[in-house]
DNA sequence: ATATTTGTTAACCATTTGGTTAAATCGTAT
DNA sequence: ATACGATTTAACCAAATGGTTAACAAATAT
């Protein structure tokens, strides 16, 4: 009665299913390419995990669980708000360099799902927005930065740290330049963005 | 053989397409929904455009179109960088407002077509990159900003034009504020980013 | 009026897709 | 060996999808 199942099968299905995933989109993602690219019956898919949208919940769940308590522990940190923002922003895009894909597939699934999406996107942890709010809101009363909209402010520093992946694809191929030029440029950014964003709030 | 055919038909199916192909992708947009929101049988859909991929085609190079042209005009004028970059990023915001479906759709479909899409997005005009790149090499030759990689800041303002409404549906439910509130933020962006661009730019 | 082109429709088709099933195979405890 | 549960497979199914066809209607030309 050992539940010490074998995991090979398993952990193939989960590897070839988020390369797929993260490829194709939920909608087109066919269950037999993630089939295929596991070495696997097609069937097996569905003796794992029950159903298409299953297999996609275990995935995502599974990509985005780190992202948001290691935004809330630097939120959290005894750190001076710039000393925040800067390894908030270079962590942010250090993590999301490890899934350059995940970016674009929630857009366009937050996009075209909407509510139903969303509402798995949140159901386990809320993104820490109040603690970064109140970050910005408690710096400006004590007049450590300028009067800022602190969503302005964080619509600036996502933008300039996540947009990038988004738009690889487009950029590298209008720019003309290879992927390992367009990683060090993203490479490079971990020192830009925080700079920008702190120009743009010192006093 | 005049060739002034009535046009409702066809502008049905046309205004019908752009609504699905935008809030579907072309992959979830499914030809029965757009003939059906066109009040029209689904086979005029391939009487007036032979197939899916035409239709699709028809629909974003005209939606396309004028974005490429605006930006190249503003490169050409005669003002000053500062200036120049001021017109780019306010008119940038400007014209995506009008379409803001149109930066997820894209994102997602060149992530997902590679590609083809991009031969098909760049087929009639290239974006105007050299005369960017060219307009930040010779201010800074000329000492007018601070040296700086033009390729980074061209990041930079795309990411701050563009992501805001790529990320509309998740940062409106995330903040829990209305469309209203949320469309005033992007006008407002419209002076803020400029603010922030020249700012990192000014000696 | 009548022929001919243009526009429109319902029914149909081949293919693809997520999902199921029943039989086979493998591991293991008895 | 053999029984038994877990794992794996090939064949199959119903629904959906892009696309076609043939017949029908409306407009236009002769």
């Amino acid at each position: 009665m050992v539940k010490d199942k074998d995991l090979s099968t398993e952990q193939k299905i989960l590897e070839a299913a988020k390369e797929v995933f993260f490829d194709k989109g939920m909608h087109g993602a066919r269950m037999q390419d993630i089939a295929d690219k596991a070495g696997i019956n097609k069937a097996m898919l569905h003796y794992y995990f029950r159903s298409k949208d299953k297999l996609f919940e275990t995935i995502f769940i599974d990509a985005t669980n780190h992202l948001f308590p290691m935004l809330s522990s630097i939120l959290e940190s005894d750190k001076t708000v710039f000393e925040k923002i800067e390894v908030l922003c270079s962590e942010y895009i250090n993590q999301v360099a490890k899934m350059p894909y995940l970016p674009v597939f929630i857009l366009s699934e937050a996009s075209r799902q909407q509510e139903p999406f969303l509402k798995k996107l949140w159901k386990r942890q809320k993104p820490p927005l109040k603690a970064f709010t109140g970050m910005i809101e408690t710096a400006i009363k004590q007049k450590k930065i300028k009067p800022v909209h602190p969503l302005q402010l964080l619509m600036n520093i996502l933008s300039l740290c996540i947009f990038p992946f988004a738009a690889q694809p487009i950029l590298q191929h209008a720019a003309g330049i290879s992927k390992k030029d367009y990683e060090a440029m993203i490479e490079e950014r971990k020192k830009i963005v925080p700079q920008l964003i702190i120009q743009s709030i010192k006093k």
